[in-house]
DNA sequence: GAGGTGGTTTGACTTAGGTCAAATAAGTGA
DNA sequence: TCACTTATTTGACCTAAGTCAAACCACCTC
């Protein structure tokens, strides 16, 4: 791995050179094949990760067995940061689990492992390092506001709002195909539904001349009743 | 109000005589009566709040009018930071508005409002006061979790899940009996259902001997039963 | 091309929990 | 204490979305 790489994270786009060698030189490189897990909500924390190549899900399994996957994290962010930074006034205290599971969703998922002790080493010297944390967590908190959001409405509504908020990145390249970069199961699980669900509405949608699926591409035909069903 | 309210809060309570000053006299102080409202969701944000005293609701509606309640905040709180800090990056930007409903809850709500100007000149000089935003962050991020991971559960799930963590803090002092801190109303509304259907599952405990309720007063009978529905 | 192995879809069935409407109980100010 | 508003409960009913079981499909590998 080339050390540059950091530079692309954002949480470390600031740092001098000699502390992004302190922590390239303190950090491990990990990785995943597709489905393997990274780790288990059980296991006692090791630090946090950052994301260099591949896809990540996070995702929590209800008793009865459902998965509920709260964030997909894509290259260059960082997830399982929590822990750590509600600890931070009792540093570097053992027993701690990570709050969910994650599993590798590629072929090839690059990762870089932060230890604890590394990153209170930089953040307690690095303001601006600070103060960026506190960004990258208060838009971690909305977008967990936009799930809850979410969630409490039915399940025509979560499909026609993640359709047109996917929509939007290829929008800007005057497209109204667009194609789901996560499997059903995955969008159904993040959906908070099941796939089964997922496929009825979706059939539902094209019966109705919405949409029209195949596979994983998406077309969309009439945007005007998506926004509707949307905003419902 | 006494200065040295400030001392309370949690977030301030490293900060130099000095600069608690220049808050304490560039804040606004603001009463709120019951059922008041403090923001809407639609309102330009302003600074974000600190109860001083009685409590607040923040608050969802959903398009089919539905109240959904994320948090309540009791005194020495703050709630509405996110949008500050969110923005960092781009400080002092206008046009933003609050991310939630705000309602008083009691008679006498007090509360300080602390402009986002105001709060940017501490917090770039301070990195303690950083961290503890960080942390208070955090701790907001961890509850959004057990939040979400609750919603996904049945309703006497939920419930049982509320009383007993509610009554952790009662059993300390040696009693099986709570007393609910809220309106019916809006514990069903905070557990993500609706009266009739909290009403419902609450006699249906009563039935089956696990509690005893008689107004905002509960009485745990059957721990274990609870316990065990709760883990589910 | 046969046989796997996931991912996806369909059909038949069930149910938690919502809606609507109305009765009761509690709380509050004059 | 009365009158009136607000909170809570109850009953009858309905529907979105879950379960279970089976079929279908599209790639792979051998």
């Amino acid at each position: 791995m080339d050390r540059d790489i950091l530079k692309n994270v954002h949480l470390f786009s600031e740092l001098s050179e000699s502390e992004l060698e302190k922590i390239y030189s303190r950090c491990d490189l990990k990785t995943f094949g597709k489905g393997e897990m990274i780790f288990f909500d059980t296991e006692p924390y090791q630090g946090f990760y950052i994301v260099i190549e591949g896809s990540v899900k996070i995702f929590k399994i209800s008793k009865d067995g459902r998965e509920h996957i709260v964030h997909f994290i894509h290259p260059f962010n960082t997830f399982a940061e929590v822990p750590l930074l509600e600890q931070y006034e009792k540093i570097r205290n053992d027993e701690f689990t990570y709050p969910a599971n994650a599993m590798s969703l590629e072929k090839d998922t690059k990762l870089i492992l932060i230890r604890a002790g590394v990153f209170y080493d930089i953040v307690e010297k690095n303001k601006t390092m600070c103060l960026k944390m506190i960004s990258t967590l208060a838009k971690r908190l909305r977008h967990l506001n936009v799930y809850i959001e979410n969630i409490t409405q039915d399940v025509p509504k979560r499909i026609a709002r993640y359709i047109l908020t996917e929509q939007i990145k290829i929008i800007s390249e005057n497209k109204d195909q667009i194609e789901l970069p996560i499997s059903k199961h995955d969008l159904a699980a993040y959906l908070g539904t099941i796939d089964e669900t997922l496929s009825r509405a979706l059939k539902k949608f094209q019966d109705d001349n919405v949409i029209e699926v195949d596979g994983k591409n998406i077309k969309v035909k009439d945007k005007q009743a998506l926004v509707k069903i949307a905003a419902g």
